[in-house]
DNA sequence: GTTCTGGCTATGGTTTTCCAAAGCCAGATG
DNA sequence: CATCTGGCTTTGGAAAACCATAGCCAGAAC
């Protein structure tokens, strides 16, 4: 089998990559990365209340179903992380709370929200149920699509992973 | 606040979907949907290896750092949910076993794991490890963009929220 | 000052997720 | 036939995620 050649319509190995046995993605795979951010129900469904414009606790705690305890521990772990920002406000008659919002951070989740929700949507076929995201004015769905820098939509099969620097891996695995 | 104006940058809300206390997404929201088959840490790294083009077993084991129990249930709940076929191969001297391929289904997910990687990339500023992946030919880098139907390129604060079918969603809720 | 309320926090328990280590079995090898 | 090996499976247990219920506290409301 050569550099990148198998078996079977995935991403292609290209370079240093290919030759996988020789090392491990140890701490440097971004998606285990962005998972210990958001790689459990609770937070996924807490930000989903967040897209949709919910602002307060006892909102995120009835519309996710989720307990409060694991609303507040999520709200926490969120706000520690970068994704959500606390500020105060107050209503007329009622004392100063914290209301949440999405931070720059936060709001780049959108594609991957949208990505699952578009991915979601094809395990069932209860299409008359649910919501569905548009492009205001245009009124069109939405949905999450692969790109490259050049702007072209980039099929599976046209795409291919490699190291982004094999000599700086090589030199750490090295010292390793 | 009138319909769709809120205090943040999030999905603008339209229609019934503002009057958001009338109803709840009870089983219907496509995230919670998808989270069922694939919100698991050793689900999206077993996904991971599928991508990169792993087959075997051991292999996934080994490049996920997961357990062989977790490997094997993991494995067999994304066979179970249609996401990975089984098929039989026989190395020379060896007995026939059966290795791991995405299925149609499953390779949908490509743009899940593009926008993770790609805001995984964001957290932390060792830019130098890891992988990237790549369009062939072009050689420029892959994101995930969140496009309409029309072709738009769409940023958050262009975007909405709304019920699908509004008339079904308070018939559904009538008869509750 | 007493009461009430909204916004959490604490407690106890169940389920899910994971790991480490040992076991098992089909079939190749000797 | 006996042994070995690759590919799982089983067992036992720790840790994380979750729920239900009860509690607590700041500050309106009275």
């Amino acid at each position: 089998m050569t550099d990148g050649q198998q078996a079977s319509d995935v991403l292609q190995r290209q370079g240093a990559f290919a030759a996988r046995d020789e090392w491990t993605a140890k701490g440097w795979c971004r998606i285990e990365r962005a998972l210990e951010l958001i790689g459990t129900r609770s937070a996924m469904l807490v930000l989903r209340e967040l897209f949709y414009g919910g602002t307060r606790f006892d909102e995120f705690a009835r519309r996710t179903g989720l307990s409060e305890a694991v609303v507040a521990s999520r709200l926490k772990q969120l706000h520690a992380d970068g994704l959500v920002d606390r500020r105060p406000y107050r209503e007329a008659g009622k004392r100063t709370r914290d209301e949440y919002v999405l931070t720059e951070r936060g709001r780049q989740l959108f594609p991957i929200l949208v990505a699952l929700m578009q991915w979601g949507e094809t395990l069932r076929d209860d299409h008359r149920t649910g919501v569905e995201l548009v492009h205001r004015g245009c009124d069109a769905p939405l949905g999450a699509q692969v790109r490259c820098a050049a702007g072209h939509e980039v099929p599976l099969n046209q795409a291919a992973v490699r190291l982004k620097d094999e000599d700086y891996v090589k030199a750490a695995l090295g010292r390793n």
